[in-house]
DNA sequence: AGGTGTTGTGTACGCTCGTACACATGGGTT
DNA sequence: AACCCATGTGTACGAGCGTACACAACACCT
């Protein structure tokens, strides 16, 4: 991958591509409010990512990468002992009670697949990569399950406005994990 | 509500605005290019509708009712012999499989409310209204919580492209269920 | 050392957008 | 009948957009 003059350009750009996307969501992302945030000019927006999904799927890629690292440093998930319905019901408190900004960054930009084709591929990585962090504690019917639970629960949150409930979320994920052991 | 000269025109925009997010999505969604589906002036919608917020306020609103005639016509919700996890896969399947574009149609508005605070109230009580419908069978937190399952495995699938898995869902719905006997 | 092609930049075109605003129209009130 | 104001229309403005393209800069190969 050669790169001449400038090898983090790139990088810059999808680091404000994830920043204009948190501020003003993705009606305010075009190449110019990128080129705007990241300090560079128009044309290198253009160069380096010919159309707003090719910019968006690398976006996604590198929240999904944050958002898997975030989750293993967080740890917790591999100690069998401990209830992983309760540990997942609070892990979620902890990333909706934090700055709601974040959450909706990353929201938007998986739900934006809806529409975009070409960002399916990258959802359904992050969806496998979850379940795949899930996968030492249950099996995969369950774990894909657990992801689905989760991905609902959240967005009631963020799209009715009731506020979270960890008890409840614990209860309902209690419930499908209660079927797994057969 | 006094309207003088064109009673249905209010209406005929909204339809309109329903008919172009189908087609092109809410980024597609202007005054102009509603005017231009319903065949009237710009002037019209800008009138009718000051902002995009209000004629999406309207638009989902709109499709909620929709939604809900639609189930209620369906039927088969309200016969407590009938088990309700395969009903609900069933009915996931059939709205899934069908035209996608009213899928999409139906989730691209309800997500708008991620980013836009005015239309979670009209979100909101589209969960209300499908876990209303389901009270009958069941407590008022199993009913939300199969909504919350219902509205991630369904986003599972559009998001991801994974395609829809029947008795995977009602596999799923029917854990949430079993843990409400109580 | 000099040619060559990738990488990066600046500018301009044509388009669509929300908005504003002056003006037409006709029902309701007096 | 006269007036008023909610309703409805047409046009124009300035801003922001994707795109295109000519040109600059530099690393690499021979």
């Amino acid at each position: 991958m050669p790169r001449r003059h400038d090898p983090e350009r790139r990088q810059r750009i999808i680091d404000a591509a994830i920043r204009v996307v948190g501020s003003k969501g993705i009606a305010g992302l075009s190449h110019r409010s990128v080129a705007a945030e990241a300090d560079v000019p128009l044309g290198s927006t253009t160069y380096h990512f010919r159309t707003l999904d090719e910019l968006m799927v690398a976006a996604l890629r590198q929240t999904n990468e944050g958002f898997a690292k975030m989750v293993a440093s967080c740890g917790g998930l591999e100690d069998p002992r401990t209830d992983l319905a309760a540990e997942l019901a609070g892990w979620i408190g902890e990333w909706l009670s934090g700055d709601r900004t974040g959450v909706e960054l990353e929201y938007e930009l998986y739900l934006a697949a809806l529409r975009r084709p070409a960002l399916r591929p990258v959802a359904a990585e992050w969806a496998e990569g979850v379940a795949g962090l899930l996968s030492p504690r249950t099996d995969p019917v369950t774990a894909r399950a657990l992801v689905a639970v989760v991905d609902g629960i959240c967005l009631q949150v963020l799209l009715t406005g009731v506020p979270y409930d960890e008890e409840y979320a614990r209860e309902v994920l209690a419930r499908v994990l209660a079927g797994a052991a057969r």
